[in-house]
DNA sequence: TATTTATATTGCAATATTACGATATAGTTT
DNA sequence: AAACTATATCGTAATATTGCAATATAAATA
């Protein structure tokens, strides 16, 4: 029915399926690798660089914000965003959990 | 429009954007789990622990087989899956980016 | 080969996402 | 305050995703 069952699975699959999800979008890659690039920079800077428009791009950088993977401080009457530390923590855990795994496991069936 | 501009962006984007957003569902989150938790099993083991119908299960599962995360192989007349290195290789290069900035970058404006 | 077991596919309804034009809002400058 | 600049929100169309019942397929076993 297009409604995930959210209610049946832990907090903490939810919470990484919500962060993996907020990445899952090229132009929200593209926004992050360009954050990463110039540290910080405001929201018409990304308009520029993407090949979208500036409601798409603000749409993109709002689903970023409240996975909490960026943040946003007035600056002016513009807006400058960077990355969100805590979010990309939450992440972190789980694939190093994952990195571990493949590293030590001997493939038993596959 | 509903549909994604992927023209528009690199491959790598694309291709970080279709793994992350393979992984971003809690069914999917859930299965991986599993699968680092035992090894491997087959996908009935799979439709025991969630709690979705068998062809939801096999829907996430093709998902999560399409984006290279995990692989099947025949055994009897089960399949018996398990973790694919090769996709989680190609995402983990991506957050180690990620953290190495986060770790060293001063916070400018957020 | 008929039956059983395990998984995949089809078809469909409900909901979510993507994209953008038009417009609203909020701060800045003149 | 009026005009300008920067960003957000609304409304809407097109498409994608989620979930499952029904059914198909494929291998194993009787």
């Amino acid at each position: 029915m297009g409604i995930t069952k959210s209610e049946h699975f832990t907090d903490e699959q939810n919470e990484l399926a919500t962060l993996a999800k907020a990445i899952g979008h090229p132009a929200r890659i593209a926004i992050i690798q360009h954050l990463i690039k110039v540290n910080s920079c405001v929201c018409g800077d990304i308009v520029n660089e993407l090949p979208l428009a500036q409601p798409t791009v603000s749409q993109h950088l709002k689903e970023l914000k409240n996975a909490g993977l960026i943040k946003g401080n007035f600056e002016g009457n513009a807006i400058c965003y960077c990355l969100n530390e805590e979010g990309f923590n939450k992440i972190k855990g789980f694939f190093q959990h994952i990195n571990a795994y493949l590293e030590n496991k001997k493939n038993q069936c596959c």
